[in-house]
DNA sequence: ACAGCTATTATCCGGTCGTATAATTCAGGG
DNA sequence: CCCTGAATTATACGACCGGATAATAGCTGT
């Protein structure tokens, strides 16, 4: 018997789970922008993230479950994004959080190719698959819930809870769609109009007057 | 040697070019809103038109090109339907008008599972692909000229076209945001909600005042 | 140093995909 | 009435999919 030649294996190194996790959900991300869903296989997400497809069920019971996971991800990315950018605007002046929370949402990570791709990817998956449908109507919640607060805050309100929520219901639309269209064509719009066009609609809705936040125009701001 | 059994062949007709492409092409788009862009594919289309998968390479030559028309066939339907609101509405009301063609959106065949999951599933597609890029921005600017054209058309309107377009992209993303909301959680809005939010919305922004167009709002109208 | 745990790799399986090609059968004209 | 041609079916192929299982090697504690 020959014997067999010393087994030529692909040498690799342990991470922690969470490293692990992290890198497959983002290799699932990436691919799925890249190429829609169906791109995002088992081999290649694992070719992606440096390891062999075995481990991807070694972290996951299922694919599904990972796709789940790389939607939640993305989806509360974004929320969070449009959330932190509450941080550094004085709490006793409505207009100007609510204005900063509508800019969030027209510039990077919210406003990118990537997550445009990606919250399409899953968006019809998110009418059947029952475990989807609840990560997309948490997140919408989430946001809807948060624009109406900032909503309400603002002066002569009255406390009109019925009015709030068809407003917001009204503003979050109108973000979507802008963030959208912005997003598909970006060459059909100029530096900052979008932004621009957003402040003034809810402000038309809403009855106030939105200044633009500052750095949420031009780009400019950011110093290399 | 057992003689072959009479070679059992399924029997069929022959039918005209046009309706086997119609079919081909009715079957891929329902597929499509269903399972989404993954339960397309050839054996469910031909199954699902009655006839069987090599047919499908006789009438296209790739599956591709079966894509690409069910896209373009869904999307020209859209905003066909929108247009044709116009067409019971006196011309001399341009509020009227413009009620008409936004409440269209918020009533099937618009406001539909089919058309929303079809979008979806290929919206991703009109990033990369050119020619799925060309029918999207074609689509697009379509109805939004539409749209600026019964803006500017509103009394007190000045004859201003950049704030007409302004406004324009405004009120069609707040449709479309609308629209897929509705579409995605259809449970999450009352009846007739969402027509009444998008007018009020779309008047607050152009500073109008929009009715309900007859038979738009409570759908309640239809016997039975 | 070494032994055990498990993270990781390697291999295999049944199923389905899109496509290619050959075999058949329907329909219409001489 | 059959004969031709195209519409349609039937069958096969190679690729890839997600999932299951077995083998191995990198760590960690002692």
């Amino acid at each position: 018997m020959p014997s067999v030649p010393p087994t030529l294996r692909r040498p690799y190194r342990r991470e922690g789970e969470e490293k692990r996790r992290d890198d497959l959900v983002a290799a699932a991300v990436q691919l799925v922008a890249e190429g829609g869903a169906a791109a995002a296989t088992v081999r290649a997400i694992a070719e992606r993230a440096g390891v062999t497809p075995g481990l991807i069920r070694h972290y996951f019971r299922t694919k599904d479950e990972l796709t789940q996971t790389a939607y939640r991800s993305v989806m509360e990315a974004m929320t969070r994004s449009a959330m932190e950018s509450l941080g550094g605007v004085e709490v006793d002046d409505p207009a100007a959080r609510l204005a900063a929370f509508v800019a969030a949402n027209f510039r990077p990570p919210v406003l990118d190719p990537v997550t445009l791709a990606v919250w399409a990817a899953y968006l019809h998956r998110s009418r059947n698959d029952p475990a989807m449908r609840s990560v997309h109507e948490a997140t919408y919640m989430d946001f809807r819930t948060q624009l109406q607060a900032l909503i309400a805050a603002l002066p002569d309100r009255h406390g009109n809870a019925d009015r709030d929520r068809r407003d917001a219901i009204a503003c979050n639309a109108l973000i979507d769609g802008l963030w959208i269209e912005g997003a598909a064509l970006p060459e059909a719009f100029a530096e900052g109009e979008l932004v621009r066009i957003a402040l003034d609609a809810v402000g038309a809705i809403l009855g106030v007057s939105l200044a633009a936040p500052a750095g949420a125009g031009t780009l400019r701001s950011a110093p290399g």
